[in-house]
This record gives structure tokens, sequence and C-alpha cells, in this order.
RNA sequence: GGCGGCGUGGCCGAGUGGCUUAGGCAAGGGCCUGCAAAGCCCUGUACCCGGGUUCGAUUCCCGGCGCCGCCUCCA
């Protein structure tokens, strides 16, 4: 069974589901205000991650992860460019989703749109104002921090802690009772989207969109609540703050990605070092940012950058190396291949795929251990090779599928080859006429026409072979 | 100031009280090759500093130094 740390205990334990079978999980998913970079691209690959192997296991997973499609950023840069925010949101949630396919990415099972739900969410308002903590001022409507069972539990601090920090920090300015309050509700300022409520015309706050999505797909107490570090606190600890003011459960277990920096730092608009996502996606094969991604442990920072990426497409192009040689293999060897007659060794090779099977699992249950699963495949990925190259096919064969047929349940499955076109395929049957004849010269400079066009020309003693 | 975390070989990045002390990339040597490419084999003797605990610490404890994140919108 899987081990997951619990932001909220700190400590590592079995993840046992509400409903046994299967599993819901909450990821706070993007505000779309501008294109997704790279911090939005290890979130969303870490629950992918997570997703893909609770299913591997056996698990339904009912996968939730909202969109956040109105907020102060939204609305800020449809104001300066003049547009209406629904065509922003919308825009940027397209591109946001073209990106996420590019990189494999399984969309979520359900994907609740803020705007979607904000009828519940004034309902949600108004339970709590009923109950007693929440209060309305000029400017909105509030939550009475003090009033909740609690409150601090995943940030680790104190609220009396939490309350003199936030007080030394912001020149109070609002009418809130308390430097820790947040707004529930906001009422309507000139220009902005407004909808209709007891407390006025205005929108939810933020941590009311997802306390009401989560509940609303998933249920009370549902088991996993994700996110990035950065939205511990206050974004999850108020939604929570929410749930328990209202008496209900909420989330059994939270979980936190660790963040990507850039150059040692977090990525910032201030610092200018902000990566956009689909520019990697564009220029590099979007498994490789996977890779780096899971060669690191999903609560570690990450340093993502043109080095780290390149290290990681040097390991990818190793494991799809052998994807091809399993092809060639394949297509000399009856498909149930494992069991080759006459190979003998048959027996011993699926003991080999079993035991990476095991050690894949083993550490996929120690709170997600990727890089330590990852060793172990790229290791039996070199091992299989290792066993072709000294025409073990039965040995590697099976081995070599193991490894891939792990990477897989990763998102790493192999790339389809390309096909070369006919008139490559004709400057490799000369190579080949020249190479038969040992007219080297005339070889080499095909081979570097080949290389020009972005075809890597490898020889083997069925001749010239190209691939890219 | 409070809270959380980190400092590992050229780079990225796991991990561990001693045992064969990840993995990847890069580098050097080798096998293979007409030469390459790809693949494989071999090599590197790393754990911020100072104390302490211990038979033994990179790993535990204390203290420093440096760095990062959160405490305000943020994946």
């Amino acid at each position: 069974m899987l081990r997951l740390y619990d932001t909220a205990t700190g400590a590592v334990a079995p993840l046992e589901p509400r409903d046994p079978g299967s599993v819901g999980l909450y990821v706070c998913g993007p505000t779309v205000y501008g294109p997704p970079h790279v911090g939005h691209g290890r979130f969303v690959l870490v629950y992918d991650v997570l997703r893909r192997y609770l299913e591997h296991t056996g698990l339904a997973v009912r996968h939730v992860s909202n969109v956040t499609d109105v907020d102060d950023k939204i609305i800020a840069r449809a104001s300066t460019e003049g547009r209406d925010w629904r065509e922003v949101a919308a825009e940027s949630e397209q591109q946001w989703w073209a990106t996420m396919d590019a990189m494999g990415v399984l969309r979520p099972t359900e994907v609740p749109h803020a705007t979607g739900y904000v009828e519940e969410m004034v309902d949600l308002v108004a339970a709590l104002v009923e109950r007693g903590v929440a209060y309305e001022v000029g400017d909105g409507v509030y939550l009475a921090c003090d009033a909740v069972d609690g409150y601090g539990l995943l940030a680790h601090q104190d609220i009396e802690t939490l309350r003199a920090s936030a007080g030394a920090r912001l020149a109070v300015a609002d009418e809130k009772r308390s430097p820790v309050d947040f707004a529930l509700w906001k009422k309507a300022k000139p220009g902005e989207p407004t909808w209709g409520s007891p407390f006025g015309h205005g929108r939810p706050g933020w941590h009311t969109e997802c306390v009401v999505m989560s509940l609303a797909l998933l249920g009370d107490g549902f088991d996993v609540h994700g996110g990035g570090l950065d939205l511990v606190f206050p974004h999850h600890e108020n939604e929570r703050a929410q749930a328990v003011a209202l008496g209900r459960p909420f989330a059994r277990r939270w979980v936190h990605n660790g963040l990507v920096t850039v150059g040692g730092e977090k990525m910032s608009k201030s610092l200018g070092n902000v990566t956009d996502l689909a520019e990697i996606v564009a220029s590099s094969d979007p498994r490789a940012y996977r890779l780096l991604v899971l060669r690191a442990h999903y609560r570690s920072p990450l340093e993502v950058g043109a080095p780290t990426l390149a290290d990681a497409s040097s390991a990818l192009a190793r494991v799809d190396e052998l994807a091809r040689r399993l092809d060639a293999v394949g297509r000399e060897m009856p498909q149930d291949g494992e069991r080759a007659p006459g190979s003998g060794g048959g027996r011993a090779a699926s003991a080999l795929a079993d035991a990476e099977a095991v050690a894949f699992a083993d550490a996929m249950d120690d709170d997600l251990a990727t890089p330590r699963a990852l060793a172990g495949l790229l290791g039996a990925v070199r091992r299989a090779n290792s066993l072709l190259d000294r025409r073990d096919v039965a040995g590697g064969a099976a081995l070599g599928r193991a490894a891939l047929d792990l990477l897989g349940v990763l998102g790493i499955a192999r790339r389809l080859a390309e096909e070369a076109d006919e008139g490559v395929l004709d400057i490799v049957r000369r190579r080949d006429a020249a190479r038969a004849d040992r007219d080297f010269a005339t070889a080499d400079n095909l081979r570097a026409e080949l290389e020009s066009r972005g075809w890597v020309v490898e020889d083997s003693p069925d001749g010239t072979k190209v691939r890219r």
C-alpha cells in the first residue's frame, strides 16, 4: 500500500481510502490568466504520476482539478488589454490544455470551473454567517479565524503567532477584525464581474472556491488534497478553516509538491526568471521534463534549466534506443518472446522482470520515491541492453520490456518512431551501395547529408539505419 | 522575528550509523566499427564548518556559517 507524507502531521502514513477500492484526489489547478510555466508543469506531473500509480495498483481514481476562471489577475489583465475577462480566461485555459496534452498529462476526471459554482459558494458563505463564524463589513464577508478549531494546523503555527506575524507585516487598512481573517465574499467594485448574494453583489474569495468545489465533487472527508508547497498557507489553511467552521470533515491527507527553482531561486515575475512551459514542450521532448521532475523527490526543490533538461534528454535517448532494439527483436521472435524456444533462459528472464516490478512498487509505495524507482529502471535498461549485446535475446527482451512497461506507468512511454521519407531512404540506399563498394568517402558524404537533415545515422548488420 | 526545509563528487540528484556507500548527465580509458553513431565494460574515492554521542558519523545531538520557501497574490 502506498505510504504518503501528510503536511498536517509531518509524517508518512499509509493511504487508506475512505471508500475501499477508490481514491478521491483534489488538486488545486491554475488560475487562467497567462501561459503555464514550468512550476505549473511540475505540480501537474507530480499528481499525474500519483494518479497513474494508484490506478496501476488497481484503485479507481477520481481526480478533480479546478480551473480558477475569475480572479483579480484575470480581471487586471483584461482591463489593461481592454478585453472581456471571460475571453482572457478562456484563451488562457485553452493554452493550458494544449500544453498539458502535449506533455502527455492525463486529463483530470473532473475539471470544475469556479464560475460554475458561485451559487454553492454563496450558500456556503451564508451558512458560515448563520453559524456566527463569518461577519459582513463594508467591503465583504470575512471568516473569523479565532472561531476555527485548530487554525494553523497546516502552517504549524498557533493562531496567535500567525496573527502577530500578519499584523506586523500588513498595514491594516480594511475592516477585518483580525489580520488573519480572510475574505469569503468580495463586494463588487466598479467594472468587475459580479454575482448577486444576500451580502450584495460581488464575487467569491479564492479560498472559498476550492473548498466548495472539492466538497461538492468528492464529498466530506475525501482522501487527498494536493497542491504546490506555496499553497499550504494561507490557501489550504483557509480552505480547511471553512470546512471546520461548518462542521464538515475535510481532506484526510494533505500533499504538497516542492517548488521549481531557476538559477537557485524560486521563479517569480519580479526576478524575471519565469520559464514558459510551452517553450520547453516545443523545444525538447516533453518526456524529458517529466523525467527531470521524477528524478527528484516530489517534495524537494527542483532546479530547471537548459543544462538539467539536456541531461534528462540524453538519459531518455538510451531508453528509446532500447525500445527500438526490442521492436527489432520482436520482429524476429515469436510474440510470446519472453519464453522464446530454445533459449532456456526464459524462466530466469521473467524472474528478472518480476524483481524489477517488486523493486518499483517498493520505491513508489515509499512516499512516491520516484528517484529510486527511476534509478532501478534505468539500471534495468542498461542491463537489458547488455544482455542483448551478449545475444541473450530472451533475457534482454524480458527485462527490457518490464522496464519499459514500468516507465510507462510513470508516463514515460516510448516515443513513436518517425518514418523516413523516400528522399531520405534513397540516400540511405546510395550510402549502403557505397559502403558495399568500400567507397567510404562517398559513404561519409552521404552520412553528413543525412545528419544535416536532422537524422541520426547508425550502421548495423542490415545496413544504414536512420532515426530522429 | 515565527514556521518549514536544505547544504552530497564537474553538474543534476537519491540515500545511509559500518556492508557491493543510488541513478542520470558530463569526463577519461576500453570493446565494437572502414571511421563514426548507438550500446556495453571500466575509472573517479563526495558528503558546509566546529564540537558532542559512539568501537565507528556524511548519516544522530548541539552550536555556527550559507542558502531557499512560507508568514502578502503565487503550482
